[in-house]
DNA sequence: GCTTTGACTCTCG
DNA sequence: TCGAGAGCCAAAG
C-alpha cells in the first residue's frame, strides 16, 4: 500500500482536511498544491490506491467531498449517484449530481 | 522516453 | 444558457 507519489499523497492530505459536511474543488486542491493539474488530481483519485472504500472508511480519503469547480459531481469511478446520496447524508443538498448550497458547503483550505 | 488518457477548468460561439 | 474546443499536468502504457 501507499505505493503512491508525493503528488498523490499531497492530494489525499488535502482531501482529508475537508471537514464533514463540506466539500472542495479540484481547482482549489491544485492551487494549494501550487499547480494547475486539475486533471492530474482527478486522475490520481481515479487510480485511488486507497480504494473506493476509503470514502466510507474512517478518516480516510473522502474523495466524494471533492467536486468540480461549479459544484457539479462530474463522474466518479464507482457511481456518482452513491456519492451524491452520501453528500446529502452529510447535510449537503445535492440535486441531479449538483450541489445546491455549493457556496455554503464549500470549504476553502485557506 | 514518448504517447495516450483523464474524477478538470476556461474561453469562445 | 448550453455546446464544443483548447490548455495544462501527472500517471500509466
Amino acid at each position: 500500500m501507499r505505493n503512491i507519489t508525493k503528488f498523490q499523497d499531497k492530494v489525499y492530505e488535502l482531501c482529508k482536511k475537508v471537514p464533514k459536511g463540506k466539500v472542495t474543488t479540484y481547482k482549489i486542491l491544485a492551487e494549494k498544491l501550487g499547480t494547475k493539474a486539475y486533471r492530474a488530481i482527478g486522475n490520481a483519485m481515479n487510480k485511488n490506491p486507497y480504494g473506493m472504500l476509503s470514502c466510507a472508511g474512517k478518516g480516510m480519503v473522502p474523495c466524494h467531498r471533492v467536486v468540480a469547480s461549479n459544484g457539479n459531481l462530474h463522474g466518479f469511478a464507482h457511481g456518482i449517484k452513491k456519492k451524491a446520496e452520501l453528500l446529502k447524508k452529510e447535510g449537503i443538498m445535492v440535486k441531479d449530481f449538483k450541489i445546491i448550497n455549493f457556496d455554503k458547503v464549500l470549504f476553502k483550505l485557506r
